[in-house]
Parts: structure tokens; sequence; C-alpha cells
DNA sequence: CGCCATATCCGAATTTTATTCACATTTATG
DNA sequence: CATAAATGTGAATAAAATTCGGATATGGCG
């Protein structure tokens, strides 16, 4: 259904990375009175504090109430549920990190640079908010069953936008437009999140923010390089009864 | 401290696959009688099932109970806790899929054929077992706190195998000896399993086997190609105080 | 400035689940 | 086939999350 035939005055990433920038807040009931809203605050904060520290599944309520100086139960006023307290974390700061980008994307030429920028960005966001880091790449960017359509697809944006920017990047001629974009992408944040949850785990690299930069710039080269040529080894096996064909 | 200056007479990567290889079934209590074993099995598969279906937070210890056709306060005859339980999956097929690469390496020729094999075999290990692969790279591997070691060490042994085989490499001549091992194995493993979690969230590459050839290779081009010149992009940022300096 | 409707707060139940326990049953072994 | 050890089990306990309903605070308005 999509016409790929007209390049859209507005690239896709784009589009998207707008979207995701202001996706948020509304979800957040509106609060009518001052302290209530200081009071969330507050709570959110508590909350990133205590989940990072003990894990979202270990931790109790009761402590992140103490954490936050409100009772227990004040606590479901503003979110329904452990689990909807979580999730509002990841979500907020997110598409604080999408508005950021977007602010700072304009001034780099070129997709490269761009791709550059979001990667570093990235890294550099988890490794000024570790608590939060833990929080997203933890626990809750690989769980299973996120059927909260909210968190979902802000975290989903994420793949999208380095997809959509490879994707220009080809368009622009910046690589060989005969690399899957998917895989790329892959590549890219798998990677990437990858030297995140190795840091947040281990402390290693000492040093995130240096750590990066060669990084990105070693995983831009695939890029660069382009595709490979046949498969060298031998593939693991042939296709078997039972599997999907395609 | 450790002796660099003589090549040991077995290469790393060997010692630890072979720890690893064996490191596993002692922890479970060994089970006297004959239908014990065999219910012991039948919990397991039942609360991979489960767990895989529910997550571990959320899955009851009923459900599992039920799935296995015992009842509940039998689990603990087995498992000290849910998280006991939950833990022990892993490590068991870990342990299996060490052994199974252990003896298929050695008919490999070359580092890069063995690290080919290492990385394809995994993906397929996970197509052929997804209900465990949900649980090891959903839900355990990036677990903010495993403090349980046996897991944790079996885990980590799959990074320092990469790790290992890729130093061997260098020492082979087979790639550029200046690339950085960690940045490598960070880069291999992350993207590998971060197909692997696109592929269990949202089913695509729809024939993951079929892909995981050609990604291996892909990746594999960034050892032949070395290291990346100076950075191309401008770095994030200078150095800030209170930045770690090593 | 004081009153009212509404929003917010919170201690005390309630509910949901994991885990433990004390006794019953089964198994391997001589 | 008797016996000790190993296993099995329903019912109790314990630990947390979540709900409830009246008490309290807030902001707009006459």
């Amino acid at each position: 259904m999509p016409d790929r035939a007209a390049r859209p005055a507005t690239p896709r990433w784009i589009e998207i990375l707008t979207r995701a920038a202001v996706a948020d807040v509304e979800g957040s009931r509106d609060l009518k009175q001052d302290r209530s809203r200081r009071r969330q605050q507050d709570l959110l904060v508590a909350a990133t504090r205590i989940f990072a520290r003990d894990g979202i599944a270990k931790a109790k309520m009761a402590d992140v109430a103490a954490e936050a100086g409100i009772p227990v139960s004040s606590i479901y006023d503003y979110y329904p549920s452990k689990e909807d307290l979580a999730y509002a974390i990841p979500i907020q700061r997110l598409t604080a990190f999408y508005a950021e980008f977007l602010a700072e994307a304009p001034s780099r030429p070129t997709m490269r640079d761009r791709l550059h920028l979001f990667l570093s960005m990235a890294t550099d966001y988890a490794r000024r908010n570790p608590d939060w880091a833990r929080l997203l790449y933890l626990e809750i960017w690989p769980s299973v069953l996120i059927e909260e359509a909210r968190v979902r697809r802000t975290i989903d944006d994420f793949g999208r936008i380095v997809v959509e920017m490879i994707r220009e990047g080809s368009r622009l001629g910046e690589w060989d437009a005969r690399l899957d974009p998917h895989r790329s992408a892959t590549i890219l944040m798998g990677s990437v999140t990858h030297m995140i949850i190795t840091w947040l785990l281990y402390g290693r690299p000492d040093d995130l923010a240096q750590a990066a930069g060669p990084m990105v710039d070693h995983l831009l080269m695939l890029l660069d390089v382009g595709e490979p040529p046949e498969a060298s080894s031998g593939r693991l096996r042939a296709t078997e009864p039972g599997d999907v064909v395609t």
C-alpha cells in the first residue's frame, strides 16, 4: 500500500522521532493540585532508585513508599500497580531523549553523523543516568510481556528510528544501498546496547563515554564496507521439514 | 600475573569451554528414586513453558504445578524457591550447548570457522528451543541481580569463550592483532543476541536459521577489515570533571 | 475571606501467592 | 516382606500487593 515511488517531503525517521518525542506525558492523569505533582515526581525518583537497586520483581512497594516519604497506599493514587509505576519511568526519559536528539540532529550534515550522534547520545544518556538505564536496559527492554502498548511503542521507536536513518542514508547514496537495513540496524543497536549492559553489570569499560565513540566508528565501517561476499563458512544446516520457508 | 610470554599448551577458550561443559548437574541433589527423576524432569519442562509464557515474575507456582501434574508443595522438594527453579532451566541447556560445541569445534580448521560455528549454533539452539530461549535471553541473561553464582558464571562463560576465541585468532594471525578483543566480542555477541531477541519478540526474521549465517559472515568482516581510522565524527563530549580517566 | 465541591490522603482490611510443616505414602534394599 | 530412608501432600503460615472508605487538604467562587 505505501507509495514508495514518491519520496516523502519529510523523511520517515523525522516523522517517527517527532511523534516519539511528544507521545509522552499524556499518559499520566493530569493532577489538579500542586502538591500532587511534586509528590508524583518524588515517587518516580524514589521508584527509579529502589527498582534499580532491587529489580522490579523483588522491590517492595513499602520500600518505594518509604524512599518517597509517603504511605504505601498513596502510590496507588498515582499508578494502578507496581508494574505501571515501573513502566512510567523509562517512558518519561526516553521521550526526553528523543526530544534532545531531535534538537541536535539537524546540525549534523550527513546521515552517518546523525547515526553516530544517535548512538553516542544513547550511550551517554545511560552513563549519566545509570539507575534509569538499569531499569530500561536490564529489566524493561527485554521483558517478555509488555502489553502496555505505550511502553512497547516508545521502545520500538528506538529501533524504527535507526532503521529509517539507515534507509535514508542509502537513499542519499552515503553507503551501499544493497545492505539490508534491518540487519545493519540489528548490528548497530545490538552492539551498543550490549556494551551498555556490560557496563551496567560489570563496570567495563571503565569509561563508557570514551569507549562509545570508537565503538560506533567501528560499527559504521560496516556500512562503508558493504555486503559480504557469498557465505564463507558452510551453512549450519539445510532447510528442514517444518521450517518456515519464505 | 598471568604469564603471557609462554603460550599455554591448551588454548584458554578450550579450557573454559571444557569446564563450562561439565560444570552442570552437580548442582541438583541426586535423587534416589526413579519416579523422582522423572518428576523433576517433568517439572522442569512445565516450568519452562509457564515461565516463558507468563514471565518469571508473574508466573504462579500453582500454574507450574498444574502443568506438571503435581501438587504445589512438591515443587519445593526439588527446588528451594521459584527463582531457583527458574535458574535451573538455562543452566541445564547452556551446559549441554557448550558440550555440543566442544564436540563440533575441532572439526573446523580455523578460529574464524569456529567463531562462526559458535554463533550459528547458539542461534540455532534458540530457534529450536524457543521457550528456553525466551527464558534465557529475555529474563535471565540481563537480570539485574543474579547472585546465584552458578548461573552467573555459566552465562559469563559465553562471553569469555568468544573473547578467548578472538584472542586465539589474533595469535594465530587470522586477523589484525591490534583489534580490541573485548570490543569485537561485544559486537559479535550483542548483534547475535539482539537478533535472537528480535526474533523471540516479533518473529522477525521469519527464518532465523537462514538469517544467522549471512549475519555472522557480515559480522566477521569486521575482524578482517581491522581497526577503523581515527574517529571520523567528533567525540560527543570532552572529558568532564568527575569522569573516571584511565 | 470563608465555604463548598472536588481532589487527595492514608490506616486498616482484604486478597493473592509463595513458602513451610507435620504427617502419610512410597520406594529400594537386605 | 520388613524397615529405614526418601518422597509426596493438604492444610497452615507468612509476606506482599492491592482495595476501601472515611478523614483531610486544596483551589475556585460568591
